[in-house]
Order: C-alpha cells, then structure tokens, then sequence
DNA sequence: TATTTTCTGTGTACGGTAGACACGGTTTGA
DNA sequence: TCAAACCGTGTCTACCGTACACAGAAAATA
C-alpha cells in the first residue's frame, strides 16, 4: 500500500475534466456504508453505485481498495480532543473516552486496522495529543507504550461492542452461550457469571481497565 | 455461524465410505497458509489444493468459512497453560507470556477474532485458567474485566508484530516513516522517537504495559 | 450374497469481488 | 485551432464462497 496516500495534497493538475467527486465524497459514502452494513458491505461497486457512478471511476481517485479502508479509518478517527494543559490522568481519560467513542460510532474501525498498515494523520495526531498530556519522568518509550497500552484497551473494549448498540461487553454474553452446557468444565468462569448475574449484571469493562492502567501508571510516575 | 459447531463432537455415522479427512488435517492445513502468508492467502480453494482434494469436499467437514477460521482460532490458540496455584501476580505473567506467544506465532489470529464470534473450548479454557490464579476479594465482573483487559493488551501487542517476526513494535517503526516528513506537526511524537533512538532503541512494550497493568490490579487488591 | 441405504468426493454453475486496460468525450493550455 | 491531458465507462480476467446434482463406494439389511 502507498504509505503516503494519506499525506498528499491532491494537486490538482490544470488540464482535463474536473473530477465529479472528491476523496472525502467517497470515504464518507464508505463509511456510511460500514456503519450500516458494516465493513464487509464495502464494495467499489456498492460504493460508486452509491455514488452514482461506476466502481472503475473510484480507482482515478484512489489507487485500491485498501487505500480507501485506511480513508475510511481516517475520517472515523476524526480530529483528536485537545487535551494538553490537563492533569495527565484527567487528559488520558477524556482522550480514552473520546477515542472509545468514536471507535463504538464505527465498529468497523477495529476490523480495519488490524495488521500492518500505513498511519495517516489523524492516528497520529490522536497519538500527538495523549503523549503532549503525560508528565515528565517518562522516556519516550515509556510513553509510547503508554499510549499503546491504552489505545489497546479502548480497542478491546471497542471490539466486543456490538454492532451499532452500547459498548457493552457482549464477550460474558457470548460465554455465557456457550457454558450453558458446559459449566462443569470451567468452574472460575461458571463462578464469575453468576456472580456478575446476582449483582445485576451491571459492568463497566472500559472504565474498569482505564482506572486500573492509570493507577498502575501512577504507581510508576510517582517513584520517579 | 454456528455457535456449537466448535463444542459439538464428530459423531461419524456407521454407513458410507468413511471420510478422507478430518476436521483437524483441515485446520492444520488451513493454519499452515495463514502462518505463512496471511489470512487472506486461506481460501477453501488453497486448502484443499494443499491437502490434493477440490475445494467442496471441505464442505463435508465445515459448513463454510467462517467454521473453517473458527477451527482455524482454536487450532492456535492451543491448550492453555496450568497456572493455577502460583501466585497471582506470578500467574498472569506466565499466563500473558504464554498467550504472546501463541497470538505471534500466528499473526493473523489477530485478523481473526475481531467482531462477534463463538467462543471455543480453548478460547474458554485460557479464560479458565487466568481467573483460577486471581486472588479473592475481587467481584466477578472485576475477575472477568481484569482477564479481558490483560488479553487485550497481549492482542495489542500482538497485532503490532510484523508477520514472522518477534513481537517488535513496528508501530513506531511507522510513524518514524511518517514523521519523517511531518515531524513539525507532532512534536511530541517527534521527542519521543528521538528519545528512543537516542536510548539505543530498545523498547519492551508488552512487559511495559503488563507491569502497568498488573501495578494497577494490585493497588485494587490491596484496598480490598 | 444381493440389494438398499447412506455417505463421500467431484463437476458444474452462479453471483459476487478487485482490478487491468482500451476507448470516447470533455476540458484546458499552447 | 489544436493537441495534450484527464475523466468516466464498458469490457475482460481471475478469483472468491457456495448451492446443487451426480456417480461411486461402503456398510447395513434382506
């Protein structure tokens, strides 16, 4: 895939038709499609058609499918929240929620930037903003790393949403499927089910994670 | 997709020819491409190919692609490490080292398991195992939250592994690339990567965030 | 042993996908 | 005026998952 897709000014050149689209145009009508139908309903034809257009129209303005995935990513990532200037551990917060919100807004996102692929700016300046809020003491691996973990776990969280409700953890629900006739061999996972139905059920997985990264990050931030 | 088509057992019936293949050759065959040239090189055409059979006669032992990935999941996930009686701290360690070799040995798990899907008997038995080793005190949502965070980090971690290689971050690899140009426009981003080239470039970030991770789940076990 | 039943693997067919390529029409600079 | 550049389209190939009918093989039954 073309890594600097995602930099390059359009450029438009002075000759010829102008385009009847726009790369933007294109990556919201994917988009809406994914959000609706999710990433799979994504074709070049379904998008053009959408359009009103032929899908080999598409490919005068981007070189692939692949290219107009990592599009898409970028236009659901959206500008990242401004941060800087909070308390590290009130900023990492708003930034975590952020991101999970705009993560659950498009469940597809996760299916898209799994494996190796090109970063586009808007990634980065999410990336930008939560290292500009993290205190001194770090170096810069542990800040990467710190940034990496969370973002991690908003993508967990993000992943077991389902597809167009809350970010609620459908994960215990899937296994509670399957242990219905197999609570005997797993006794730990039986016990944790039925203890989270007597509470209610209730279970807050993201902020539960968060609270527990962020304390364990100040356990490091504080020794040094 | 059948949920049950992963727990439900063989189950041969006396009469007709007795059948070529088994549903593990299949697998194995399966996660064989996948181990050696991505996800997307798996296609019921290859793995029958590789197994000198024609593609609708795995039809015979999956219902279709979706099982075939599922089985796949479970082949790599593999039986899940005993645990139980160490320590808790000790435990997790072992067991969040263990799943990070099984999620890099076979990079394209990652690919797999995102979305709503059935949870097999491995996948379950991994879940088994790092609930055992967790200390009293905790509620069951906060045992079950405590685990789906740990594995989101190894995922995390995982995911960012080049394919055949170790569990380095390429992640960072990949801004370097971008930034090379951009380095105006994330400062942060920019000290950061200099910082760590600067320190040889060394960076562990999955033994980062697991001792973050697990700092933060023994202050939470301490108040209790 | 002869027959019937049932299962296996295969061949064919269909609709879908991404993408290569050539072509006609349109727009603009020289 | 004219030629170059560019846009959108139609056609084509290769591949994907899978539905369906079929011939042959094996085991249960008569």
């Amino acid at each position: 895939m073309t890594a600097d897709f995602l930099w390059r000014e359009p450029a438009r050149p002075s000759r010829g038709p102008k385009p009847a689209l726009t790369l933007e145009q294109i990556a919201d009508a994917a988009v809406a499609i994914a959000d609706a139908e999710g990433l799979a309903a994504v074709s070049m034809q379904r998008v053009a058609a959408d359009l009103g257009y032929t899908k080999m129209s598409l490919y005068r303005y981007l070189p692939g499918k692949a290219e107009l995935v990592a599009a898409m990513v970028e236009r659901a990532l959206g500008e990242p929240p401004a941060i800087a200037g909070q308390a590290w551990r009130a900023g990492l917060t708003a930034w975590a929620n952020a991101l999970l919100t705009a993560c659950v807004g498009h469940p597809w996102a996760q299916e898209a930037t799994t494996g190796s692929r090109p970063v586009g700016p808007h990634e980065l300046g999410w990336t930008e903003q939560a290292l500009r809020v993290l205190p001194e003491g770090l170096t810069g691996a542990e800040r990467m790393d710190t940034v990496a973990t969370l973002a991690g776990h908003v993508r967990m969280i993000a992943g077991q949403a389902s597809p167009g409700g809350e970010p609620e953890v459908e994960l215990e629900a899937s296994m509670a499927r399957a242990m219905a006739e197999h609570a005997d061999r797993y006794p730990a996972v039986a016990e944790a089910i039925a203890d989270i139905a007597a509470n209610g059920g209730a279970d807050d997985a993201f902020s539960f994670g968060l609270e527990r990264i962020l304390d364990g990050l100040e356990v490091l931030i504080r020794s040094r």
